[in-house]
RNA sequence: CGGGGCGUGGCGCAGCCUGGUAGCGCGCCUGCUUUGGGAGCAGGAAGUCCCCGGUUCGAAUCCGGGCGCCCCGACCA
């Protein structure tokens, strides 16, 4: 029987001063992980209990798709990763052992993997797919939001390993299908949205994000359901201008200290959607570039880049200056002679731009007529867009990633040398695909969508308990014993139940179990139980009962059920 | 890496400007009284004031350097 006066749930009455994420703030305030240094924490047992509880949802679904669980270590030779080619990224944790070898500690297991890939020989052992719960380490440059953003954590990671793209196609979509029952089971609410292969290198991703105010990824996520993508890589229809009156030729205008696209429009009476905003930037070859976006868009630094060849930076006033003879504020495409990008929004109709001549604006700036850009997709996709589906009205949220999926083909496999011979006898290298969740992520997930103030609500799935019983005056012996029978019943039934036999205050108690998050309470006290009664309360709708004692356990099951 | 904030019993904070032997609330321990949403009284334990150096008769407080943590930005499996 799990009591509370025995169990290490240290809970606090204040919020610790460096939380702010709401999962932060409430998995420290309830007791179940602490810091150790930034980026670093520790489960306590309740909090672990509740990664557990991820963790076998996990393994449940990977099992069913055939995965094979096994361990691979944390440290791993730097020569496995100096032969894929990871070495070199930042965010790895390198080391040394005494003797002066080289080490990394792992942020994902593709080389050790794929290592044990090595000893696949034939054709006829394909396909295979392994995973692990195990230990990530990254260089993080900034850790943040408590448990959203860290050092070091678990993570379920999975590789498939395929004769060809085709067998991958099904172990990839396998795992899609898996991903979905996962996070369904833990009860998050998530979008499936196609991804950036960012730095694991592969060709095809997938993204699972789920949304919360402190996700530090955004969404962009159409109204109709139909469309729901990384804004990272979203495509959307930009809303329509109001334009102006139609001018035969641009006109110059005097804007004096007008700088800013709101104070243009402003200044000039028209809407933000009609002004053309342009950003000069220094591309990796060292030349000026004008990047002209939408006045009420974003220029999206990772479609610049790809436009660019490679990473860029805004140019300096110095640089501004030389090419415009204007500052800043007064910048435009007409009359320039440099390589002038615009996005695909300025292609029709007449724009606001800078007049590339200080406090000066030009009306009626026409592509095509009045300068000669290239149109690529260069900005963001904004709140107030219309799906490429549906024309549905897109918002964008904060979301965090709880999991990903890659089709890595022979990333891996060829620099590491994993071959197999097929029918014929001829050696090809495996078709690889990764796959990762971060159970911690999902926990925090969690919390960050079903909390209330001082209340974490979480899943019955996942909840650490599913009943809480409270015995105020636990020094009451037939209270507690009471209480201790209906505990028992419990678990005969199956229910993993927490008894707070504290002999704490009502107050405290209640708000500790509302911390705990139990998905259903039972409250046992001098006041009803003269009448042999018990109080029950469901934390999720609130719902109240009054019921006999003996009664409780059969009634709380029946409401699990 | 840039900007901002913070570091004082377990937690949350005051004290610092204007140097003088460390304080408040909560928590903790003991006793009594209390007990349906964080009790009351009495007694008690507990602090290298982040670290190092300097100034000074004297430093939590002033000066220099360092470290750590949080937030924003940059960056990002």
């Amino acid at each position: 029987m799990h009591r509370l006066s025995q169990l290490h749930v240290p809970t606090l009455r204040n919020d610790p001063a460096d939380a702010e994420a709401p999962s932060h703030r409430l998995l420290v305030r309830g007791g179940y992980a602490r810091q150790v240094g930034a980026g670093l924490f520790s489960f306590l047992p309740l909090g672990w209990r509740v990664h557990q509880k991820v963790v076998q949802i996990i393994r449940e679904e990977m099992n069913a798709i055939g995965a094979q669980e096994m361990l691979a270590p944390v440290l791993a030779p730097a020569e496995l990763w100096q032969q894929s080619g990871r070495y070199e990224i930042p965010e790895v944790f390198r080391l040394k052992d005494r003797h002066g070898r080289d080490f990394v500690l792992s942020m994902t297991h593709e080389e050790t993997m794929t290592f044990h890939a090595r000893e696949i020989r034939s054709y006829r052992e394909l396909p295979q797919l392994w995973y692990h719960f195990q230990v990530k380490g990254r260089d993080e440059v900034r850790p943040r939001a408590g448990l959203l953003r860290v050092r070091e954590f678990v993570m379920k990671d999975s590789y498939s390993f395929d004769r060809d793209e085709e067998g991958l196609d099904a172990s990839y979509w396998k795992h899609a299908g898996a991903y979905r029952r996962i996070f369904e089971r833990c009860g998050l609410r998530f979008y499936e949205c196609e991804g950036d292969v960012g730095l694991m290198g592969g060709k095809v991703a997938h993204e699972y994000l789920a949304p919360c105010p402190a996700g530090e990824n955004e969404i962009a996520l159409c109204e109709k359901g139909d469309y729901a993508a990384n804004v990272e890589a979203a495509r959307s229809v930009p809303s329509a201008p109001n334009f102006p009156e139609r001018l035969d030729a641009p006109r110059e205008v005097e804007t004096p200290e007008i700088r800013t696209i709101e104070e243009v429009a402003e200044f000039l009476s028209i809407d933000p959607r009609a002004t053309a905003k342009a950003m000069p930037v220094v591309g990796p070859d060292g030349t000026l570039v004008l990047g002209l976006v939408r006045g009420d868009h974003r220029l999206h630094e990772l479609k610049m880049a790809a436009v660019l060849g490679g990473d860029f930076r805004p140019a300096h006033p110095e640089e501004i200056q030389e090419a415009f003879a204007a500052s800043g504020g007064s910048l435009g495409p007409v009359g320039v002679q440099l390589r002038v990008i615009a996005d695909e929004a300025l292609r029709e109709g007449q724009f606001v731009s800078g007049a590339n001549r200080d406090g000066f604006h030009l009306l009626g700036v026409e592509a095509g007529r009045d300068y000669q850009p290239e149109f690529i997709d260069i900005r963001e996709a904004i709140d107030g867009d219309a799906c490429i589906h549906c024309g549905g009205r897109l918002t964008v949220e904060p979301a965090i990633e709880i999991g990903n999926i890659f089709k890595l083909g022979t990333r891996y496999s060829e620099p590491l040398g994993a071959v197999y011979l097929d029918e014929s006898g001829k050696e090809q290298s495996i078709v690889m695909g990764s796959y990762g969740i971060g159970p911690g992520r999902v926990l925090a997930a969690a919390i960050e969508q079903n909390h209330d103030g001082n209340k974490i609500v979480w899943p019955r799935s996942i909840a650490p308990y599913e009943v809480e019983v409270v015995a105020l005056q636990a020094a009451g012996e037939s209270i507690l014993a009471t209480a201790e029978e209906i505990v028992q019943k419990l678990s005969e039934l199956g229910h993993e139940t927490l008894l707070d036999d504290r002999e704490a205050r009502p107050g405290e108690k209640f708000a500790d179990a509302d911390l705990i998050g139990a998905p259903a309470r039972i409250t046992v006290g001098k006041k009803t139980l003269e009448d042999g009664a018990v109080d029950l309360s469901l934390l999720a709708s609130g719902e109240q009962r009054r019921v006999t004692a003996d009664d409780a356990p059969t009634v709380v099951a029946g409401l699990l059920a």
